[in-house]
DNA sequence: GCGGAAG
DNA sequence: CTTCCGCAACGCCCG
DNA sequence: CGGGCG
């Protein structure tokens, strides 16, 4: 029942009106056609990636749960990568996305959100990007996150590095730093933790890298520390858990202040696609060396 | 969403 | 036969 | 060293 062929890929697809979004309706089938949709655009930034999954199967409201080790009965046309892992002491078989029929078949099994790895698999100690995550608390303004964005921008202008946001699909901003994958976790955890230092020195008021919520106040979160082995953002183009689908999107800087978040959603993104193309294209292409920056900054790391 | 364990 | 349960946990920082 | 965090 439901048996698709997507580029040569035969599968099964279910329960295509089951409505995942209650808010606005929208359901499984819904998702699963955004995804392949979407997928020229999407692919190129997941491909070689380890990814981690969120997936809702009754619903955006209802328990959900992270996948990262792929299920027994994953297709063999899906390709996967085993990595030990130290500290729990095993392999896991992560999936990685690499054609739109895996997107379809993942989009069935009620997966909303995809979060690939900083690093690839021909580098998986390398990160290819230093990310910079801007978490509003509850009590902050979408436009103290534009504030501290552009410092950011501003910053890394100074330092001679282009950088590149999108947003989290949520009330947040992503900026993403492109590298050279020849640096370590720890050298661009490093350099992005005196990025964030500088940034609350310029907007004490509204932002903060201090880590106990409780002390956060109404301030945003300048979150740093997702430069580590493992840890993963939404990609761009990721649809979020949230009423409307949102999905989170490129943006250009000039337009950062202008929009809001919550107007990308799987039903928008479509026709910015065809007028912009995919804004965050460059982030895989533009290598950036991180030494002079480091050595204006006077970072003994390098 | 689904397989496997528990009831 | 029906229902329940698991699907990630770990690196990092601070007190 | 334990606890909180994402
Ligand atoms: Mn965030
Ligand atoms: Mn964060």
């Amino acid at each position: 029942m439901g048996q698709v062929t997507i580029e040569s890929r035969e599968f099964a697809l279910s329960n295509l009106d089951k409505v995942l979004w209650p808010d606005d309706g929208y359901t499984k089938g819904e998702l699963i056609h955004y995804y392949v949709q979407v997928a020229d655009y999407l692919l190129p930034h997941l491909r070689g990636r380890p990814l981690v999954l969120t997936r809702f199967p009754d619903g955006i409201h209802r328990k959900s749960f992270y996948q990262k080790n792929a299920p027994d009965y994953l297709p063999p046309w899906i390709r996967t990568f085993s990595w030990y892992s130290e500290d729990s002491q095993r392999d896991i078989r992560f999936i990685v996305a690499e054609e739109a029929a895996t997107l379809a078949w993942l989009a069935n099994q009620a997966c909303i959100e995809m979060h690939p790895w900083l690093s690839s698999i021909e580098s998986i100690d390398n990160p290819d990007f230093a990310v910079i995550d801007l978490d509003p608390s509850p009590g902050s303004r979408y436009q103290d996150v534009v504030d501290i964005a552009l410092v950011v921008k501003e910053l890394l202008d100074n330092l001679g590095l282009r950088s590149y946001p999108k947003t989290s699909g949520s009330a947040g901003l992503h900026i993403y730093i492109p590298v050279e994958a020849v640096y370590t976790y720890e050298q661009v955890r490093k350099f992005a933790h005196v990025l964030a230092s500088m940034v609350t020195e310029v907007l004490p008021h509204i932002a903060t890298i201090e880590r106990a919520v409780k002390k956060r106040g109404h301030k945003v979160y300048v979150d740093y520390l997702q430069n580590v082995l493992g840890k993963t953002l939404s990609s761009v183009y990721s649809v979020r858990p949230r009423p409307g689908a949102p999905v989170s999107t490129p943006l250009l800087w000039d337009e950062v202040s202008q929009i809001t978040p919550a107007q990308f959603t799987i039903k928008t993104i479509l026709s910015r696609l065809r007028d912009y193309g995919d804004l965050f294209a460059p982030v895989l292409q533009d290598r950036q060396n991180l030494e002079p920056a480091c050595h204006k900054l006077g970072l003994p790391i390098f």
